[in-house]
DNA sequence: AAAAAAT
């Protein structure tokens, strides 16, 4: 109700102009911050004050620290060094969609809280249910979780919601696509009717409105980002392929530009699979996230993509939305997303904290209604290039002449570089290929999706990928071109 | 059509 849009309109906001508390200064300007983002100059005074806040805002607008520092701001006066659980019950919820999301934000609150006594608990899925039990057990001011697992911890009375006086839900959309809404439901009723409630959402659609009209009370609008526009600093490009082409245009891409770290986005977690998999035996420094791996898995590639370690990171949706890699400078669309929403998520990972970036999209004669979907929706025509992929990538003769040298395969790639050397630039992308150890029951599951797979690819008339068969092609071998 | 989230 509170129109905000041209508050603050030319003043830029230090942050030590909003009364935090000293120790928050402290880790702020530690961290390298000083002047605030918009979002932030808008949202910590009001949730200081205590009022409810309905933030829209694109994720890199520095969000999680426009409800992260003034609620630990609010919670200092709770601080306490007393080892009695009695004296840390949850007072601030904050609930995020992924694990990851979750994680990040702890992440972040961590940072932020680290010399003062509040305790922080991290509370999510697919990991270790006895360790959080007991963190919540000794007693906690601040719980980040994901609303399965939370509700899991409430069922087996392991963790008491009733001293909870403030709620924040993080990318709400997201969580209503998720289908989260009954347990949303479930969760809001444990806590006491007054308090604050802070709700976080990429748009304010008809959806989220009624969710904010059920849990907010008169919330302070804050929308910083105009919906669904993509920004301004990120070049956007897309290449026509064919469906086949597809992975030889991305050894290209990563071959002929000078990129330093990549996320490459597919639909499928089969696919994400695959693909990494052709990567790493092509030598790239690639790991794959998606809901089909282990948590651990996950947490794995997710860091050792933002230490710098892998240089391309091969996702599914789940890393659509919200994950923070610093400077990533670019993020390759090999399939275009199902909901066009997606694509301004997608493409968000890059030219964030107001870092130029580069998307890229290929798209295939079939993708070509998404494409312009996606046109519609950020009301920006997306430059076509042309990709002049080397000839041999994308042979299928080349691939049935060379299948026979499988065996071999990442034999090229069998010299080791030394353990935990950095490695040389020239090589950043480039590391031996390594096959993993893995459990043969999983290992049996995922060759027979595979081969299903596989199989679709062949009934659906598309040609077998050339170096899925044929291992890393050698250049200059002519073909017939594919007729499609 | 896909993906995500509790086990």
């Amino acid at each position: 109700m509170t129109d905000t849009s041209n508050a603050n309109a030319e003043s830029v906001k230090s942050f030590s102009e909003f009364g935090l508390h000293p120790d928050l200064l402290t880790a702020i300007s530690a961290s390298g911050y000083t002047v605030a983002t918009p979002i932030q100059a808008q949202a910590i005074p009001a949730i200081i004050d205590g009022r409810d806040v309905m933030g829209a805002a694109q994720t890199g607008t520095g969000k999680t620290a426009a409800f992260t520092l003034p609620l630990l701001h609010r919670l200092m006066p709770y601080a306490s060094n007393s080892t009695s659980p009695a004296r840390h019950p949850v007072r601030a919820l904050i609930l995020a969609p992924t694990r990851e999301l979750a994680d990040q934000v702890a992440d972040s609150v961590k940072r932020y809280s680290e010399s003062c006594p509040l305790r922080v608990a991290v509370v999510f899925g697919g990991v270790d249910i006895a360790a959080q039990k007991e963190e919540l057990r000794k007693g906690c001011e601040l719980v980040i979780a994901t609303p399965g697992r939370l509700l899991d911890h409430i069922e087996q009375k392991t963790i008491n919601l009733s001293q909870v006086n403030t709620l924040v839900l993080d990318e709400a959309d997201r969580m209503l696509d998720m289908g989260f809404l009954p347990d949303l439901e479930r969760i809001v009723k444990l806590l006491p009717k007054s308090r604050q409630s802070l709700l976080f959402s990429a748009t304010f659609s008809g959806e989220i409105r009624k969710l904010a009209r059920s849990f907010l009370k008169s919330p302070i609008e804050i929308n910083v980002a105009p919906q669904n526009a993509t920004a301004e600093n990120v070049t956007q490009i897309a290449y026509p392929v064919s469906n086949h082409q597809k992975q030889a245009a991305v050894l290209h891409l990563l071959k002929s530009r000078n990129l330093s770290q990549v996320i490459i986005f597919v639909n499928t977690k089969i696919g994400a699979s695959r693909l990494t998999r052709e990567l790493v035996k092509e030598g790239i420094k690639a790991e794959s996230i998606h809901g089909d791996k282990s948590q651990l898995e996950r947490i794995k590639a997710l860091e050792s993509f933002k230490s710098g370690e892998t240089a391309v990171l091969v996702a599914t949706d789940v890393a659509a939305r919200g994950l923070d890699v610093a400077g990533l400078p670019c993020v390759i669309n090999v399939d275009l997303p199902f909901n066009p929403e997606d694509y301004v998520h997608r493409i968000g990972r890059t030219g964030r904290a107001g870092a130029s970036g580069e998307a890229i999209a290929l798209y295939t004669d079939h993708e070509e209604k998404l494409l312009e979907d996606i046109e519609k929706l950020i009301k920006v025509k997306v430059p076509r290039g042309a990709l002049n992929i080397p000839e041999a990538s994308q042979s299928r003769a080349h691939a049935s002449n060379d299948s026979r040298s499988r065996g071999g395969k990442g034999e090229r790639f069998k010299r080791t570089f030394p353990g935990s050397r950095p490695a040389p630039i020239d090589d950043f992308f480039f590391r031996p290929y390594e096959p993993s150890v893995k459990d043969p029951q999983k290992e049996a599951q995922r060759q027979q999706q595979e081969q299903k797979w596989i199989e679709h690819q062949a009934t659906s008339k598309q040609p077998q990928l050339a170096i899925l068969l044929g291992g890393r092609p050698k250049k200059n071998i002519k073909s017939a071109e594919s007729n499609d």
